[in-house]
DNA sequence: CGGAAGATTGAAATTACTCAAAAGGTGTGG
DNA sequence: CCACACCTTTTGAGTAATTTCAATCTTCCG
């Protein structure tokens, strides 16, 4: 139950008491935490698993914002709905943090709030660097920068970073990096062919050479 | 001095301490409050004026990920450096909070810290806002979207907001929306000779037609 | 008024998209 | 265990939106 990320400034004290205010909920894939429009009536720290949130358009294009994973936080909303649906990639398991007990909590520990307003900080500067990407960078470079990027959240966590697991589908990269599934293939493919990769067994790929791959997603590649 | 958007929790008081560990700085257009990678020394209220934010690539590919007005907060980082560039668009005053006395801030005043969350909150909102416009709108979308956006600011800002006046150069429009200088305009030729918008004396823009230029943004347009 | 920067327009090139089909994987049921 | 259906991924060919390169026009200051 102990996350690094969200409760590593509680005590033991406060994370018992934590634990009497939340539930756990365990979530199929497919299945959505709750919906982009739905009142936002809670917060939720997922225990493992991932999750994929994504934003979409009237005539259906979508724009996944992020993906999750163990220990991250998600939930707070500036207005009473959430502006993003967030839905299961890999069967996950969550706690769920009900509104009313976020304010008591947040109103019992200060320490929380500061940890909140850290982890919103460091939200913020991964989407400004995804801004970049979608506004600046070109297929090549952006799958590049998402290879190394999943491999780096993999190392964070504990886990092989290389090869890396990728767990979501080539739409779902598509849609998170702004291309259509098969520019996505297709770069996958370039990067094969080039050596700079090796794709395996299990949904997983080698990166051979970090360094060239993280020159191409500075663009310096070539 | 008082500023709705971050002091809005704060009593007179607090705010009269407040004063007292800032102090107050004016910034001509073209300089730079800090530079991407600077070491983060303070963070800043923009009292008055017009900033951009922007990262940029080793090649010099721009993305401006921020246009920041009157009330509004930046420079908390979640590293020890900047992630951005903060340059000032039209000549700007800024209140300069040290790194240090935002420390004693915070633990004095616990509300700041949900105040700072909550902001934090609006921006990461409107990130995710921002990566769909980037990953999935058209050119005439993302003009159209920009612009009903730069009224909408206007007025929350209590300015006039139609016709908007348009701060920004073309380039820089361009920069924040993930297009070339050529197409943004070409773009805003579009929406002219369609009669939606009438560009006006002093880079204002007169949204036509409010109903349909949200169709537009949202890609219901046509 | 003159010069420089910014904005617009035009034509050609390019990247990524669309449409289409084949190949590869996975799970189910015979 | 194989056959089939379904879904994902890859590959191919043609198209379209945006970029690039180039030139002209406008605006803004000194």
């Amino acid at each position: 139950m102990r996350s690094r990320a969200v409760c590593a400034v509680m005590s033991d004290d406060e994370l018992g008491r934590l634990s009497k205010l939340t539930q756990n909920q365990t979530y199929a894939p497919g299945e959505a935490l709750f919906f982009e429009g739905d009142e936002a009536g809670a917060c939720f720290i997922v225990q493992d698993g991932a999750l994929k949130l994504y934003k979409l358009l009237p005539d259906g294009r979508r724009q996944i914002t992020g993906f999750l994973f163990k220990g991250d936080f998600l939930g707070l909303s500036p207005k009473e709905e959430y502006g993003f649906t967030a839905e299961v990639l890999e069967e996950a398991h969550a706690c769920v943090l009900p509104a009313e007990r976020m304010d008591e909590l947040i109103a019992d520990y200060p320490k929380l709030s500061n940890r909140l307003l850290n982890l919103a900080s460091m939200e913020l500067a991964s989407a400004q660097e995804q801004m970049l990407l979608l506004g600046r960078k070109t297929a090549q470079e952006r799958i590049a920068s998402f290879l190394l990027w999943l491999s780096q959240r993999a190392a964070d966590r504990g886990e092989e970073s290389n090869p890396v697991r990728v767990p979501m589908s080539r739409s779902d990269m598509g849609d998170y990096l702004g291309l259509t599934v098969e520019t996505v293939s297709r770069s996958i493919t370039k990067l094969k062919t080039t050596g700079v990769i090796t794709l395996k067994e299990g949904n997983r790929i080698e990166i051979n050479d970090p360094e060239l791959m993280t020159a191409i997603a500075a663009g310096d590649g070539c």
